[in-house]
DNA sequence: ATCGTTCCCGGCAACGTTTGCGGTAATAAA
DNA sequence: TTTATTACCGCAAACGTTGCCGGGAACGAT
């Protein structure tokens, strides 16, 4: 209804719209007065001009998309913020999408992105794909995309992480000096290139110190609920059971304090825990809890930084190259060491 | 490049692009053959329709805007995951829009949200937001609006809010049947919807119980860093300090929290302590924290559909009404009644 | 008087799609 | 044979905006 089209303005001051489209920009070859003129009345009609007619003059929409596993997950909504901050400020706009997790409906979310013309994609894979033929293909289509978190190196393009090879270090070196010697590591889906890295710093210390690497106690789990227990359950029972547990991520490191808790073991008497997270309350658990934090907020940033640079600059931009933001170790009651006497 | 438009179908096929438009809707008045040929066509070339081009002429978006507060939430993520789940499955899109709590962003994200041609949106007001004018303007511009969570009753909109009114009164009832005599209340801004009901769900189970309401337990804070530790030093420096503290949000839950252990005062021991939260790791916290849940997803998703609802039927609607999703108590160990010898 | 400039502005097409209107054949009814 | 009906399809406008092209007026230079 109230909408006011250059039309409006060119029909009021009797103008063409073309005049008053070069008016509005500042165009070189309008006459001083019929720029005023125009601005006047466009400022006091609050005239604002329709993106989406422009998105379809232009093919592009200056809108970016966004595809995260999940939202409600406080390092993906952390990301977000991250993202949607600078986005904000750059005049563009972010549409969310959410995979679930599922391989098809990442798939799915991509096609809506291009249907919608977003400029660019900002994409976390889900758990379940391992296959990336349909990002390829959407990238040899010239979409610029960026990755984060967990990303795939099958494909070039700009990728933003933390730094999981030296959290993952760093948290098991932090045990091994706390005097723990058998170290399980809860782990998220093998084929994904963080938990590769995170694995590969856990080996990395243990070898640096002298302790031998059992697969036994590495254990992979997927993104569902209360798979933790099974798994405390199946380490707890080995011959030789885990004296600290690290894990990699939020939701491992909170299923599996709760099921520490659940079968009555004491932390950090029994066990030490450490986990791989993002949570902000982690120092009021119980036990505080030891953690890896990595920053999702300047991921989200640098990620999607480096996106509007691919998108605007296209040609020129900076190549293809992984980004590793660092990690900060943050040592709480859960990996006290303890004196046997 | 590689998009298909009707254009491309069309000049392949030798015939006309309304042939094709109307080919591809399945319309009556199109030789069967044609019919086919072109719905084969497009299925091989992998056509879709630029949904940029429909919102210009049809001068609608498929797209609803939601605004909030901060994405990186447990509330509002939570929040918009059911939103977005219930928008996908009914071909909308959810374009993001985070008001900082500030009122100057909240108003310019709503203009942002008309420029885009928003088919309706959802919001969840700024702690800075107490004139609501800006909305009412779009509003009677026709423009679909639902509220949630914190909403502002000036306004004749459909709105969605959890049982704040109840939860309170549970809360505080669950304290004093714990022997509890001096709860304090730490709220949020007093302007908010969310805010006076909370305060009188608390002043009725007062009330009910035979306690006095004393205004000098009752603390308004920002939505700020690191406010609680002032407010608990002042409150237990009181002639007659409190013995519980009921708060009306996460962050204030924990930063109650941390503000206690920091002053080594003993929960449940010297004082209980319960939030009004949406916390999923509340079990695990230390103490684990008796709670008052609100059904974040559930309010995403109660609110989407009334919108689309009002998208959809506009004239014939529901009138706009206020719908309060039932909250629920979980007690632990925080408010554990203490033994007075 | 003619030509070249400069300044300012309007016409038109285009982006992809839908839709009202008109038109052409073929067939049926008179 | 003429007329009405049906079945099928194309033309063009419209949504809001930009940009190319062209053109008129005014002016100075030749």
């Amino acid at each position: 209804m109230s909408t006011v089209t250059i039309k409006d303005i060119a029909r009021a001051l009797n103008i063409s719209t073309s005049t008053v489209s070069r008016a509005l920009r500042g165009s070189y070859e309008i006459n001083q007065e019929t720029k005023e003129l125009v601005l006047e009345y466009a400022e006091r009609l609050n005239y604002r001009p329709n993106p989406i007619a422009l998105s379809l003059k232009e093919n592009r929409s200056r809108a970016i998309g966004v595809i995260v596993p999940q939202i409600a997950n406080y390092f993906f909504s952390q990301a977000i913020n991250g993202i949607e901050a600078i986005a904000y400020n750059r005049g563009y706009h972010v549409i969310i999408f959410q995979s679930q997790e599922s391989y098809e409906r990442e798939a799915a979310n991509m096609q809506q992105a291009m249907d919608r013309k977003v400029d660019g994609l900002l994409i976390s894979l889900s758990s379940e794909t391992s296959d990336v033929s349909h990002l390829r293909a959407l990238q040899e289509q010239g979409l610029p995309i960026v990755q984060f978190d967990r990303v795939s190196h099958e494909l070039d393009t700009t990728c933003i992480v933390a730094d999981n090879f030296g959290g993952a270090f760093a948290a098991t070196e932090h045990l091994i000096k706390a005097g723990r010697q058998r170290i399980a590591h809860l782990t998220i889906p093998p084929w994904l290139s963080i938990t590769q890295e995170r694995l590969a710093g856990y080996r990395a210390a243990l070898e640096q110190y002298g302790l031998p690497y059992d697969e036994t106690l590495v254990r992979y789990g997927t993104f569902g609920q209360n798979e933790t227990g099974p798994m405390v359950d199946e380490l707890l029972a080995l011959p030789s059971p885990p004296d600290a547990f690290f894990t990699a991520s939020d939701r491992l490191a909170l299923g599996c304090l709760a099921s520490l808790h659940q079968r009555h073991i004491a932390i950090p008497d029994d066990v030490s825990l450490i986990g791989f997270t993002n949570l902000n309350a982690a120092d009021l658990l119980n036990p505080a809890l030891s953690t890896v934090v990595q920053p999702a907020q300047e991921i989200g940033q640098v990620a999607v930084e480096r996106l509007i640079e691919l998108i605007e600059k296209k040609q020129k931009a900076a190549p293809p190259s992984t980004v590793k933001i660092p990690t900060r170790l943050i040592v709480r009651e859960s990996t006290r060491s303890v004196v046997h006497s």
